[in-house]
DNA sequence: GATGAATGAGGATTCATTCAT
DNA sequence: AATGAATGAATCCTCATTCAT
């Protein structure tokens, strides 16, 4: 069946069946993909899939390790350690809108997928979304102390810092799902995308630094 | 097996499906839910649901539509028609987070579900979509007008509104999907939501109007 | 759902009943052919066919019975009594293939569906035949006697007399039966089919008479 | 489940399925035999005979060609090439006889069952149907011109060597079906229902001859 | 390292049939 | 005389998973 060579070595293997999972997945969703339909697109038997990673529930979590991980990285390779904050921001923003739309199908099985599925898998990517909400607090907060060192009251801040880093993911994570359900002309590019947020941010900083607000009973 | 008294009238039963549907398709996903998971739920017999709703299908796509119709008649019920537009953009969040807050599992079906299971149904909800990003540029556009007549270019604006327009509407649903997933104290109220969003809204809006933004060689 | 009016008397209901499902059960076989759509097609609700009819067992068998006693009457009534035996013979196929032609769905339902379904049903069937071989093979033996008073062999001739009436009525039924499955001017008239057939048993018969026959040591 | 051993290649299993498939189609008929049944009867799981077989439909599809082919084949290789073409027709008789006497599920499910389903199957029958018509048109031409070379009027002898070939083949499945219905001593042996076959098909073709015929006129 | 053969379990859908009115 | 409401019991089909080689 598979048209390539065969003896392939264990490693390779895995990232191959990895890649048509990944792939299927997106396409279909977790339970609509068939274990025959992610074999044949990986060239191989049934059985090895199963040797190799064991059951449905496994190979799911697999990709979605897989792909966290190299969204983690990428966000982690993009930032310049040593620059001013914002441009770490900035460059963390940027990291992330490329890295996604380089690879769309691992975007959607974490975002779109693993969060619908249920337990066991959506745990694993809130795991990984902690991990980028706290990444992004961080930054927001040292970029707060580079542009004001004397803020008043800064326990207020950190609550309202927090929340800005979630309201700024999950545009993100909203951008980034529109961006891979749009293709063609009309798609905005990494360096748009990360642009619009970082108005967003920005605003959002002066917002709170000034303790200029919208209220209802304005 | 139906717990409840028998032969209610069909218009009833229908709802009652619906209800339970909704329920499980929310908790499950798409292809998950069976139909006797759904039967059961709703103190029927799975014949009975196929006798009124034909097929998981048709449904599915009835749960859709009920619950887009209601979420959309929420929101216009929320806006004051004759209030200035930001107090009826304040109002219409006020109106989208209380409905999501209320029917956690109508927007899960809306927001997480449908438009992860393929064509015929995300179809369905990006009509939805298109409608509320719609209404929102609406008064986002006239809000700006309220706030400032003499704007100078017009044009630029109105690209420029509905993108802030397609972010705000993509942060609510952001903010709509996981507080859906939060439970307990901690989660925000309809208020807290709203008013950080307008917060959003308005300094996207400043940005807007004064031309003041961040850029990466800054 | 009945467009036509209601409060129809017992009888007529019941012929309406019967009417519809002989059409659906020739259209579409014992098991394919649904309850519901052949109460639809009768114009009343199902209920009504069970009050009437009891069940799809015998529902179908009251078909075959009204359809065996209809063919059975147009043969009957298409003989001349008083006529020679083969003038006798003609007409009664003759009535045959009119009435099969004119009511093609309980030619069908008889020959087709009726046998293919199993045992309660076949046996209806085997007996109508039995009768319509018998009914022939006195015609055949008549004629016989007619044409040649003084032949020889009678008791051989007994046994062959029989067995023509079977080809006969064999040849008839598969006849009917083609014919049943054409449409337009292709389909041969009754008096085409009638007349086909007496030369079948007219030349059998002379070979019965004569004793010439064909045999593979020739 | 299956109490013969197990780890059969799969073209042997296919034939085992396929054995059982028509023996259980001609009992129960298309609709009634159940998957179930069917792969009870192979003596393997239902999944299996999905996965050899497909579906219902072409598991039907694939014992009507199997038994339309194996039909064609014996009717074939009976007739022998080089005799005188009475010959030739009465061993191809003689083979239909047997090989329909040996396969009785098999001419059921071509002749009862297939015809009566519907479209997709009846077509294929027809098929056959057609081919075996025009051999023994072929064949009963090839008699006539033996028996009689100077014939006066051939080109209405054409029309009529196919209705009587037509005739003649209606008559050979009527035949066959009742056989197949019938079990015991009084059963026909393949020589009996060959040989009053051809002395219809020789008197018939005295008949086209000799321009004898019955009129109703007469 | 790799696969052809095989299955238990479950899911969507349909149908004959009944009951209360 | 007639029907809307309701269901138990199949039936077709798919899928994750295993075993022997």
């Amino acid at each position: 069946m598979g048209v390539q060579g065969k003896r392939v070595p264990r490693a390779v293997r895995e990232q191959q069946m990895l890649d048509a999972a990944v792939a299927t997945f997106a396409r279909r969703g977790y339970r609509a993909a068939s274990m025959d339909e992610i074999a044949e697109a990986a060239g191989v038997s049934k059985p090895l899939v199963y040797l190799y990673l064991n059951s449905k529930d496994e190979l799911f979590t697999a990709c979605i390790r897989r792909e966290a991980d190299a969204l983690k990285a990428a966000v982690r390779a993009a930032v310049e350690p040593d620059a001013p904050a914002d441009r770490q921001l900035w460059s963390g923003l940027l990291g992330f809108f490329e890295h996604t739309a380089a690879h769309p199908d691992g975007w959607t099985v974490l975002y779109s997928q693993a969060r619908t599925v249920g337990e066991p898998f959506a745990a694993e990517v809130a795991v990984m979304r902690a991990e980028i909400v706290a990444f992004v607090t961080g930054l927001i907060a040292a970029a707060a102390r580079d542009a004001d060192c004397e803020a008043a009251d800064q326990s207020l801040a950190d609550r309202e810092v927090a929340a800005l880093a979630h309201a700024l993911v999950g545009a993100a994570e909203s951008l980034a799902g529109w961006n891979a359900g749009t293709t063609g002309p009309g798609r905005p590019s990494g360096k748009e995308s990360a642009a619009t947020l970082m108005n967003f941010a920005w605003s959002g900083l002066d917002n709170l630094m000034t303790g200029h607000r919208w209220t209802p009973s304005r």
